[in-house]
DNA sequence: CGACTTATGTTGTTTAAGCTACATAAGTCG
DNA sequence: CGACTTATGTAGCTTAAACAACATAAGTCG
């Protein structure tokens, strides 16, 4: 029901939506997600309640969005354009999900809400996925022998978890040295989906 | 036609004035009153044109409906309460009138609109005005015998004269300072108007 | 001068937000 | 247990914002 956020014109639609993100990130600087309602998001906004439901079917579904806008947000300041395969790209990327997930990290209370970690977890992977599906479904040549979709849910996991791993390892280095690692690792997985031969070992 | 801002039950609304009057302050921060256009306010607000006009008549009803938001914004923080005559209160005022035109002076550029700056002062008059008439009518003792319109324009009048006057002195001593000299001179004025003898001298 | 641009208002239609009311479910407490 | 509260989700009606289109006026420039 809800059209995507980026091909919304209609100045009425953005803004209520862009309030709702704005109020659940606000909240959750305080409180733990699952302690946040959505009369107390649309209270936040000063959005009605019943016009959240014209947005998103739950207060999961404006977590998912709003942790895509942010990420989306980051790649488009520092003008990362993912095109399939492009490893300067993906080291973007890469870099970019070091950094938002420090950044959510630092800007809400993400120690009252471990059961509910994984919820964020699952936003970022997707925001992550649907960028590299993007990206690969308008590549101009042959389209891979698998499809886009299943390539980007694999690779986005995998970075994710890289990414992960890196951030709760206790030496924690900066992030661009992990980069090149996790790039390493995944970008075989690229390279084996997007090759034109199925069934090679 | 549009209904005053302070009894606007609506949010629409509410955020409509609000995004407006946020853009006009905020354009004046770089442009004089005169180099900004309609079409600039409704532009930064990301409200349309058309609906600018379902709430002021033109920009001038807008920079007035701003400064008085703002004065009533700086007499509500400092809970000033006027009644009609209470010398603490018409003190607050004062003081309050002080700290306005200090504040337009420093977050709007002025050197650059000499020529509009009647409108802003008018505005501010307009501001004090309603608040000294709202005070006087809501009093419950008899009513004066000069109309409440009446008196309080020539206060406010009289009080933002003495204030400008303040402003521009030389030696411009600290506002605390000013603030008896000014209540000494309008004091008269409002027991005057609110004595019960007409016409004695 | 006349073509062009820019700003200002106005009107009518479409669309989204506000709001009330209702239905349901989960939890709380006496 | 049953009354109470709180959160969630839905439906229909009302109202305001968005928008396109038009008309007008005031420059500006060749």
């Amino acid at each position: 029901m809800p059209i995507s956020d980026c091909e919304v014109r209609d100045p009425r639609v953005r803004r209520t939506r862009q309030l709702l993100q704005a109020a659940l990130l606000d909240l959750m600087q305080t409180k733990g997600f699952d302690e946040i309602s959505v009369h107390d998001i649309t209270d936040a906004a000063t959005i009605n309640r019943a016009t959240f439901y014209d947005h998103y079917t739950d207060k999961f579904a404006l977590l998912d969005a709003t942790i895509a806008g942010g990420f989306h947000l980051m790649l488009h300041e520092r003008n990362v354009h993912f095109d399939g395969t492009c490893p300067t790209a993906a080291r973007a990327i890469i870099l970019a999900a070091c950094d938002y997930l420090t950044q959510s990290h630092n800007s809400s209370d993400c120690n009252r809400q471990h059961a509910f970690e994984p919820l964020i977890d699952a936003a970022i992977v997707n925001a992550i996925r649907r960028v590299l599906a993007e990206g690969m479904k308008n590549r101009g040549d042959a389209p891979p022998f698998l499809s886009p979709e299943m390539v980007s849910a694999t690779v986005s996991w995998a970075i994710y978890g890289a990414v992960k791993q890196w951030f709760y390892t206790p030496s924690h280095p900066p992030a661009e040295e992990v980069v090149p690692d996790i790039l390493q690792l995944v970008m075989p997985i690229l390279q084996k989906a997007l090759s034109a031969e199925p069934h090679l070992a």
